[in-house]
RNA sequence: GCCGGGAUAGCCUAGAGGCGAGGCGAGGGACUGCAGAUCCCUUCCACCCGGGUUCAAAUCCCGGUCCCGGCUCCA
């Protein structure tokens, strides 16, 4: 059994199957850089890191590549109120941007092209639609001609009189057709402009897609995902342009998350009731926040409450725990002559779990159920630890295993598997904790607490267990 | 109007014809000097309503109700 992913394009779960052996080609629409990122760019791109790290964690060489729109409308618009140069408050948010995505563990893109730096290539595919008969110039641009697309709908489904009548599109001063859109718009004064064989402009926000996903990844390929607002008109468009100017079939699976809500109502610039990561990031791990979004599945849409960001937490210092329990049981571990029905019964825990943990993720990426899995193992092994006084390493291991498969595709534990138990530090932590357990035996336990106490304050924190005093590193 | 997604125990989420779904929260217990962690038990076996198909429906079909999104810049 393989991978199915839904398909926007069909309506439909189908088999994936990438264009070239062991290659997936994904496109991902990147932002426009205008503002600061906030909760719902965050849930797109997080879904799309870990469609991604499961791709890469089941073999696939991954090419991916994400595009930055760093010229249009709303950044000049911007730049306006500000006072500050396009091009600056552009570079200044594509920074903000990456700083952002860092921080949530979001493996970066192989090529993250921007469109300023990719006008020549841009202008050449305008001129390809133009020879073709797709394109034509008006007075204050050029326009793709959507009629004359056959298949123009194919994925969102709108029917082009339905858009007509609906007079949700503008007819423009130099449009044919209201439904036309810009390909290339001329310049206004003051506004930044690039030469062209139609005077000097800029291009429109469709195109630039289009032809850098093209460049990077051929004229066909696997995967192009993106937020469901960008079904209509966007990723309509680039179809049109692409298929018109190649004749062939561009992108085999269309992928789109769902959005986030905030009191049932999208989260977006325009309502302004965003939530920008940065202001999140100063109150959550990074890992809360992707653990949030991996409980639900991407397509549908997620609702930000207080609480369900608590429960996240809690998830999360729960999972946290087990492996704390995990490492620490190992240090004292036993290699297994043979076992017994505890044994037998936590390995098939174990087994049954990690299986069930692919056959979600498998199906469409459902990282909900993926999750429940990874409950799971640590119920199996918390239950199983607390069953056996001298717990297997094999068992263990297993579990250890298991979830660093999970780290790996969720992106979270990362730093806790890569970090060394402290070096140095830890000698005199053992140090301390020996002098504490002297003190409870002579039930001096106010000096015992302190010591508890002061360490916690430097980030670690005491448990005093059956077995004696562990020690691990507050996470969350 | 057109296209699409929903309604699942106190809460959040999966599932998709037949095995008491996972987590959170709450209560109780074990272990503890306390704290923490963990385990065990309980939270009266949940699926919007009305029909139908079926030996069997939360799941399929028909008809409702309510909620939400897109159709305009948006991840």
């Amino acid at each position: 059994m393989g991978i199915k992913v839904y398909n926007t394009l069909t309506r439909q779960k189908e088999e994936f199957k990438p264009l070239r052996d062991g290659e997936v080609r994904m496109y991902v629409c990147g932002p426009t850089v205008y503002d600061y990122t906030h909760l719902g760019h965050a849930r797109t791109y997080i879904a799309f890191d870990v469609i991604r790290r499961y791709l890469e964690h089941r073999g696939y060489t991954v090419l991916m590549v994400m595009n930055f729109t760093d010229i249009d409308d709303k950044i000049i618009r911007r730049a306006n109120e500000t006072g500050e140069d396009p091009k600056e408050l552009a570079e200044r948010f594509l920074r903000y941007f990456l700083e952002d995505m860092a921080a949530l563990k979001v493996k970066p893109a192989d090529v993250y092209p921007r469109v300023t730096e990719h006008i020549g290539d841009i202008i050449d595919f305008v001129k390809k639609l133009q020879e073709k008969g797709y394109a034509y110039e008006g007075s204050d641009g050029v326009y793709f001609e959507v009629r004359k697309f056959r298949d123009y709908g194919k994925l969102s489904k709108v029917k082009l009189e339905d858009l007509v009548k609906g007079a949700r599109v503008e007819p423009g001063e130099g449009k044919k057709n209201p439904e036309d859109f810009a390909l290339w718009k001329k310049a206004k004064p003051g506004e930044p402009k690039w030469s062209s064989p139609w005077g000097e402009g800029r291009p429109g926000w469709h195109i630039e897609c289009s032809t850098m996903s093209t460049k990077y990844l051929g004229e066909s390929f696997d995967i192009h995902g993106g937020g469901s607002d960008l079904i209509f008109p966007h990723h309509e468009n680039e179809i049109a342009q692409s298929e018109a100017c190649t004749g062939h079939e561009w992108v085999h699976y269309w992928l789109h998350t769902g959005f986030l809500m905030v009191n049932g109502e999208k989260m977006s610039k325009s309502l302004g009731n965003f939530i920008t990561i940065r202001e999140m990031l100063k109150r959550y791990n990074p890992e809360v926040i992707r653990l949030f979004v991996l409980q639900r599945h991407y397509r549908s849409p997620l609702d930000y409450t207080e609480e369900g960001i608590e429960h996240a937490k809690n998830n999360l210092e729960r999972l946290y725990n087990t492996l704390e329990n995990i490492r620490v049981a190992m240090e004292k571990a036993e290699i297994s002559f043979r076992w017994g029905n505890e044994e037998f019964e936590a390995y098939k825990a174990v087994r049954n779990a990690r299986e069930e943990f692919y056959r979600a993720m498998d199906d469409d990426f459902n990282t909900a159920e993926a999750l429940k899995a990874v409950f799971e193992v640590s119920n199996a092994v918390n239950r199983y630890l607390t069953r056996v006084k001298a717990p297997k390493e094999s068992i263990l291991r297993k579990a250890w295993e298991f979830f660093r498969a999970v780290s790996d595709v969720f992106g979270i534990f990362e730093d806790y598997f890569r970090e060394k138990k402290a070096g140095e530090a830890e000698a005199l932590i053992k140090l301390l904790i020996e002098v504490r357990a002297q003190l409870r035996k002579e039930r001096n336990f106010a000096l015992a607490d302190r010591i508890r106490a002061e360490l916690r304050q430097l980030g670690i924190q005491l448990e005093d267990t059956p077995q004696g005093t562990v020690w691990k590193k507050v996470k969350v």
